[in-house]
DNA sequence: ATGGGTGCAAAGGATTTGCAACATT
DNA sequence: AATGTTGCAAATCCTTTGCACCCAT
């Protein structure tokens, strides 16, 4: 997995017109480094003691912020929680009933096809949601 | 739009396997014959007057009936509402982010076959959301 | 010193749950 | 009578907001 440093999220941050603040880089690091799907919750837990001083708000606003400047997408593949993604390239996801689980997987080529075609509509995000029960949970 | 007897939404939710109340056939019938994505909160106001007695609680608790019944299905377009859908036919949804609007489109052909190449993972729903400025609110 | 950023505590809002009354078989 | 259904009120949970303090420029 890419590693980055943090003069690299500080200058992808003021890249993206807001401030690099230790918090915001932490945060950035964690969606860029790790190819999981987190709610905000997940992401305080993960770095609430690797970062000086934080906030389960802060991570809130943060990726709110972040969303809003492109820097990660926001999912709503489960009515029941709000997850995020750090890559922000076209792509489908897929999600377990049963654990979860939500897997990536290259959006179909037709969908961007489609996106072209649409008519009176300016479309700016296109999520594909395939729901059903992965293959470790079907064994069980 | 299609019109249908309280026979027939009797008869559809008896064939689903749950009973036929006043309540659940007038809120079927609603979503059957209202081609709008509604909150249950919307379905609730829609109806209160027009049905003997119908609470907030028993919309929000026959939606979710309908649903785990296959009856109507559940969007998660938008992370700040949760609304419904009284067509289960695979279809696409665009929305708008300013005036929320939702609209249906076809599915692109391609992901149907995109389903069924799908490895490792029992697929059983699809959603496709496009997310973008409808025509009306690009003019203002 | 000024404007933005953070974090605590409190508020907010949508949805669910407990439970008693009611309806249906 | 027994079981399922409804609806009120209360609880719950996630997320946002108000505000005081802090930091960086």
């Amino acid at each position: 997995m890419k590693q980055y440093t943090n003069i690299e999220l500080k200058a992808e941050l003021e890249n993206a017109g807001i401030r690099g603040t230790a918090q915001r880089i932490a945060i950035l690091g964690f969606m860029r480094e790790n190819p999981v799907h987190p709610t905000a919750e997940v992401v305080f837990e993960a770095l609430r003691d690797k970062v000086g001083s934080l906030s389960l708000t802060t991570v809130y606003n943060t990726l709110k912020l972040f969303v809003e400047h492109g820097l990660v997408s926001m999912l709503t593949i489960d009515d029941t929680f709000r997850c995020f993604d750090g890559n922000v390239e076209m792509h489908a996801h897929l999600m377990c009933r049963n654990c979860k689980k939500i897997i990536d997987m290259p959006m179909p080529r037709e969908v961007a096809t489609f996106l072209e075609e649409i008519e009176d509509f300016d479309a700016d995000e296109v999520q594909l949601y395939v729901k059903g029960i992965c293959k470790e949970c079907k064994i069980k």
